[in-house]
DNA sequence: ACACCCATGTAAGGTGTTACATGATTAG
DNA sequence: CTAATCATGTAACACCTTACATGGGTGT
């Protein structure tokens, strides 16, 4: 699609932790077009130029590379939340381990926080405390959360049915229906069925 | 305090939604200290220099002036935080102004959320879905946490009993003894005894 | 006619991080 | 003695935001 409309759709699917501004979109495609990752078509349509963006093999195995591979950084709240927009493009045991990691990063947190906290406990006002109670409960409530989504990934379609909003038993369809799907498995294979050019399923995609 | 120790107390105590590095640090240190907001006293205990800072009438003046103005940015999550981290010093009106201010902003914020998912829901994968869902939840419970803030605030000593872990009844105690703390008040009067000296309450000081 | 959305891009500037450089002191 | 901690700083760089510049289309 376009730059333009890309943004809209960016903006609408992950606005909630991510929001990107022109001036460093267009860098971006015209970074990730020298780089042979995205092809364009100009379209005139209407006399009005328009650049219609679109991955190339390269892209998506680019792709696939930067969504398997996670270090530190990618285990702090944002960065891991867009990496989970992206999840269904994730082989099934990566998505564990990844789901994993960061609830273990999130625990070893929480556990600095708890130790940070009894050091000073007694030497912070009342609003201080607030704050870092409402921040572990936030941690808690977040592992909750993963343990759920960690569930539903080993369990197959048996989540956690009590929790009130839980959609964890449907986290197992609307998926990729490939089995482990590699990039690697198959290198020279121009067109790949892990992305979907049909409409009616359009999570974000690369 | 040293540009040094100053770095572990905010680790300590604000290092959950902010982190601090020696290269913005000690610039920013130089900075105010030209500003005049700063003074500095060399300490050669053990022959290993050491600046100890001191805030100034001037710095003072700027500490209350950039915590009672808030704008649109400081609405947003860890902003916000580091101001609530200072709130003892703020004057009451002030606070509840911003903490209404920071409720406006996440109701607001939570409607704009909630129009874009039924906008996309059905064209979203379970992933995302889970993804949207939780940032929603997250959004109520800051709603529901600032709530109590506020009616802590209001009431007095009387805030919600029954939630577990909350302390909003401990809201009004270890405040500044002061009535209505304005920097404007007296402008000439060097010492301040809004900024304790003593020790046994250090909670985030300027 | 006017405002507003579509559409693309650039340039300046702010802000902070990483890495480096340096050296004293203390605990094991 | 050696590793860690105390202590201060600088410079390069990455990154993004704001503001600007430009122009076609669409609705009222």
């Amino acid at each position: 699609m376009s730059g333009y409309e890309l943004k809209k759709q960016l903006t609408v699917k992950l606005g909630a932790f991510w929001r990107v501004s022109f001036g460093s979109l267009y860098p971006c495609l015209k970074r990730l077009l020298a780089d042979g990752a995205l092809e364009v078509e100009e379209t005139h349509f209407t006399s009005r130029k328009k650049h219609v963006y679109r991955l190339t093999g390269r892209g998506e195995q680019l792709f696939f590379e930067l969504l398997e591979s996670a270090d530190l950084r990618d285990l702090e709240q944002d960065r891991f939340s867009l990496r989970l927009a992206f999840f269904r493009y994730l082989r099934p045991e990566t998505r564990l381990d990844q789901l994993e990691r960061r609830r273990g990063y999130l625990q070893a947190r929480l556990a600095h926080l708890r130790a940070c906290m009894r050091a000073v406990r007694d030497r912070l006002d009342a609003y201080t405390l607030e704050l870092m109670d409402h921040g572990l409960d936030e941690h808690e409530r977040e592992i909750a959360w993963l343990d759920r989504l960690i569930a539903a990934e080993r369990g197959g379609a048996r989540g956690d049915a009590r929790a009130s909003r839980s959609r964890s038993a449907a986290l197992q369809a609307d998926t990729v229906p490939e089995g482990p799907g590699r990039p690697a498995q198959n290198p020279t294979t121009p067109r790949d069925p892990r992305l979907p050019a049909q409409a009616g399923q359009a999570a974000p995609s690369p």
